[in-house]
RNA sequence: GGGCCGCUAGCUCAACUGGCAGAGCAUCGGACUUUUAAUCCGCUGGUUGCAGGUUCGAGUCCUGCGCGGCCCA
């Protein structure tokens, strides 16, 4: 009964998983292949070794809450059920100490094989760090004053095949933590803490709006005009319509277009697609928050924009004294705010500088600078560049960058009173773009006339420019209050709270280029006639 | 796209000027009824990212490629 010899493991075909040999296994594959047998064997032995439902009575997280200081030795006589995966295992003789772990809290099984049934015992001796079990038996703290549950019995939730990274020194290779977040999560405490940011972040968001009676919405993701953005999009193709469609660059218009329709506030937070160049800084998927608001100005944007950027950082770091990468930043307000051109003027030391003055001369102060530019270029946008290049950068503290000129901003109302801007901010914090909204375009000609010079400057070669969207035109002329729109981006938002330098620790799986996997040899050079296999037409039969 | 750096056992990392590819942990076997990275004994485990080249000899030098990181555009 409980010693069924351990004859003949079944002779595992090699991991199709890996590109084995045939004669000889890597350590891995042994590993695998033990692990297998073991499968097998519980199955011999009437363990079902991935089961169809499991009942704990507690996680393990409110278990250590209820017990938070149990004295050593001390016995609760209380019953519970925990489950998780085993992360650790210490065995002296006949008593084994097994740690379990879920959802980042752990507790230690004390395990004397003599208090188990007998299905449990045979489960013991076949369980392996990695594997997923429930525990049934008493809390009760250790001679050392560990938080314990003693078994009785032990199920078997999930047999893990794979070896689990060291538990001690973690998994530290970047990729695999990239690709195999699973891992990353399993072994990492600093992982799990990021992405409960991160999910605090969106909850305290939607709260803030929510609180504010905005609405939450959701727009199409797949655009038949790409718009809202200057941004190069991914393009996909519907089979049944037989038309490409767009992966959305923004929201924007067509939450403008609900508040032509009568909704007074709403919002949407999730994915937008921009096909372009990844950095450390940009995931061509990135969630993003925008919202829009009838009556409202810019002035009032920004009012919102703060309250949200210190809501979230209250609800998620509890507080707005923050560190970033070394370096204190204050989201306490009020925020500084600054025109573009005011910051520029600082920069060059050119107080004289205004959208006024000659283009050849804004591109010879560009030229000083090694300010690349262009010779379609306008002064608004010789500007934003001298902007981008000298004074973004070096905004540390939260800043509302405002009034931007009115070529770079093709969906945003023109400044009350000055004519070469419009009513648009950029926050930045820690020199970064955080957010950029305005007080909305809302005169349907004006908005078409700008639409049209973004499709004039797309056929001169700005491949990033919008073109011009009827029926959001058609939705404009059908009148749309004052409105005031943001958009955030959440990523580096959670980037910053989370004090983490590349965004793709904050995004559980960041685009990467696909992993190169199948078995064989590698399709080099030299190795003609190997890879040929599959896509040669002429070798059937 | 450019520059720099990295890729060695399942994980974390060594390997001098080119000279037998190693350690810790994990795995596997054994001892052990209060451990905490348990301890002790023993055994395994390698296409050094891939393909070429130079050399008596390459983890190390050269070329190309792949993947990743950082910086820049």
């Amino acid at each position: 009964m409980t010693d069924t010899p351990l004859p003949d493991v079944p002779d595992e075909q090699p991991d199709p998983l890996r590109s084995g040999g045939s004669d000889d296994r890597s350590k891995f594959d042994e590993i695998v292949a033990g692990r297998r047998a073991k499968v097998a064997q519980l199955r011999e032995s009437g363990i079902e070794p991935y089961p169809v439902r499991f009942s704990p009575t507690t996680t393990v997280a409110a278990l250590r809450e209820r017990y938070p200081d149990l004295g050593p030795g001390t016995e609760t006589g209380e019953q519970a059920t925990v489950a998780g995966r085993i992360v650790a295992r210490r065995a002296m003789g006949r008593l084994h100490f097994l740690v379990l772990r879920e959802d980042g809290a752990e507790v230690q099984l004390f395990c004397p094989v003599k208090a188990l049934d007998d299905a449990s015992r045979d489960l013991l001796d076949l369980l392996d760090v990695g594997d997923w079990v429930g525990a049934t038996g008493e809390v009760l703290a250790t001679k050392t004053g560990e938080l314990s549950v003693k078994p009785g019995t032990l199920t078997l939730l999930g047999k893990g095949l794979r070896p689990l990274p060291s538990s001690w020194y973690g998994l530290s290779d970047t990729e695999a933590r990239f690709r195999q977040r699973e891992l990353d999560l399993t072994v990492n405490a600093d992982a799990r803490r990021v992405f409960a940011i991160r999910a605090t972040v969106l909850k305290a968001l939607r709260a803030e709006l929510d609180e504010r009676d905005y609405v939450e919405v959701e727009t199409p993701m797949l655009h038949p005009i790409p718009g809202g953005g200057h941004a190069k999009p991914f393009v996909t193709h519907h089979n049944t319509l037989d038309t490409d469609l767009y992966l959305r660059i923004a929201p924007e218009l067509y939450l403008k277009r609900l508040i032509a329709g009568g909704m007074r506030r709403v919002f949407e937070i999730n994915r937008s697609f921009r096909n372009e160049g990844m950095s450390t800084r940009h995931n061509p998927e990135f969630t993003m928050l925008e919202s829009y608001e009838a009556y409202a100005d810019y002035h009032d944007v920004m009012d919102l924009t703060e309250a949200l950027l210190q809501r979230a950082a209250m609800d998620a770091v509890g507080t707005l004294e923050l560190t970033y990468q070394g370096r204190a930043v204050s989201l306490a307000g009020p925020f500084r705010r600054a025109t573009m051109l005011e910051l520029t003027r600082e920069a060059t030391g050119r107080d004289d500088l205004s959208y006024d003055l000659p283009v050849g001369e804004l591109r010879r102060l560009c030229a000083e600078h090694d300010v690349h530019t262009e010779d379609a270029w306008g002064p608004g946008k010789l500007v934003l560049e001298l902007y981008d290049a000298l004074v973004e950068h070096t905004l540390w503290d939260p800043t509302f960058v405002i009034d931007y000129p009115v070529e770079v901003s093709p969906l945003a109302r023109r400044h009350r009173s000055e004519p070469h801007v419009t009513e648009r901010f950029e926050v930045i914090v820690t020199g970064r773009e955080f957010g950029n909204a305005f007080s909305e375009l809302t005169d349907p000609d004006d908005q078409r006339e700008r639409l049209e010079a973004q499709a004039r400057a797309k056929a001169a070669g700005d491949d990033e420019a919008m073109v011009v969207d009827e029926p959001y035109l058609r939705a404009m002329e059908l009148g749309l209050p004052p409105t005031g729109g943001l958009g955030i981006g959440v990523d580096r938002l959670v980037m910053l709270l989370a004090d983490v330098a590349n965004i793709r620790d904050v995004i559980l799986f960041p685009t990467l280029r696909p992993e190169a996997v199948g078995p064989g040899r590698e399709a080099g050079s030299g190795g003609p006639g190997r890879e040929a296999g599959s896509g040669g037409p002429g070798e059937g039969g």
